[in-house]
DNA sequence: GCGAGCCGATCGATCGATCGGTAGGCAGGG
DNA sequence: CCCTGCCTACCGATCGATCGATCGGCTCGC
């Protein structure tokens, strides 16, 4: 008997990102050409970077005029700073917001929400995590907050359970890069030809990362 | 007692890549004009993308004028499709070249030498995974080879170990997803301000691995 | 004097951004 | 009811700058 490994592991394209589904978290506002435009640039950024991308480009998939555009933003950089931030901020909110008993059950739950912000918002993620660089640095000064609390929050909650020996780790600081890691590029495979669903994912990671750290 | 958190935690910045240390594998020729343009576009693509970097820039960055570079290369994506494909062989023939007499000495060498070419060659790395996108679908189409021989490489090493019951793990696509993606994020954050050596975190995420797999 | 390597000048196209002006809905006075 | 005035949203035209790429010609070493 031999298995089929083609279908086991499902061809990734030269693409970004896995899924072109638009979405954005409930909390933001979507409606009118202001919402359109996140939308719209939101996918671009997504699929050809922020340099990639020409303002006609945006225009043009938003069905409106270059000079529109600079009616509800003061300029392209702006547009990809607002993303930057609703990306930034959700996934924040959702680690902050991820409680626990102990030490393994925080873990767990944080891996979860983590993997999660991820796999329901690859194009935001991917927005988030890869056109950084694009912004001026005043620009990415909030988002870069976000970033070092979000890795302290990992680290602490790892310090913690090796302070209380349940977490048996080679490294602390190794076990925050490659936890926080996996689950970022989750973000970049995702899409609609994975047979998994987020929370399948999420819960199998956060298993991974109790393995990482020896609690489980 | 408190723990100094702050100095566990090395501030990671805006950056694509945590360093700036120009490095190709020793088999590529750097002699000449065309392998200083090769090294300079390395540096200017991983840190602003193939997009953000003009002509112009990559041949001042060389001390020439830009009409210089078509002497060398054909167009400005000749250049990215040539590190793409030095990046791509390079980090394929590492994993080919991973030897080991059983199914958990093989994944740790498989590991090991993909965190390795990530560590070791981190602005090659970031080229090669972030800037895949900007290259038409011909000139992509070797490196999709390599990367999708590479997955199935390590797909095959955990389906070994799970078929000879010395591997548990609740799902072997996730495991390779997992894996490969820690690895990758190394070229994102490794760089001059991380007291690790690439062997150091080779050799941990290796033994993560085998963690994930339930192996160790 | 010949070929290799480099460059100044320049091509048409496109870039991000700005401007004055227009179309349409709505409020208030007659 | 109509008329007037205004405000919001949008657009055509265009700005100077820069884009990737091309060409003929220059300057060397051999």
């Amino acid at each position: 008997m031999t298995i089929d490994r083609s279908a086991a592991l499902p061809d990734l394209d030269q693409r970004r990102v896995g899924t072109s589904d638009v979405r954005l978290p409930p909390s933001v506002l979507l409606e009118g050409t202001s919402g359109r435009i996140l939308r719209e640039a939101l996918l671009l950024f997504a699929e050809q970077g922020f340099h990639g991308t020409s303002i006609r480009d945006l225009a043009h998939a938003c069905q409106i005029r270059s000079a529109t555009l600079y009616a509800h933003y003061p300029s392209k950089e702006h547009v990809l700073a607002e993303l930057v931030r609703i990306g930034h901020e959700a996934h924040h909110a959702r680690l902050v917001g991820a409680q626990g008993r102990d030490s393994v059950e925080r873990l767990r739950t944080v891996v979860r929400e983590h993997v999660l912000a991820h796999a329901e918002y690859p194009l935001l993620a991917v927005v988030s995590n890869n056109e950084l660089h694009a912004l001026s640095p005043e620009m990415a000064a909030p988002a870069m907050l976000l970033r070092a609390d979000g890795r302290q929050l990992l680290m602490d909650i790892i310090n913690e359970g090796i302070s209380e020996e349940v977490f048996d780790v080679p490294d602390a600081f190794l076990a925050v890069t490659a936890i926080s890691g996996m689950g970022m590029r989750v973000a970049n495979w995702y899409g609609s030809g994975v047979p998994y669903s987020p929370e399948q994912i999420a819960e199998t990671y956060a298993d991974f990362a109790l393995r990482i750290v020896g609690a489980a």
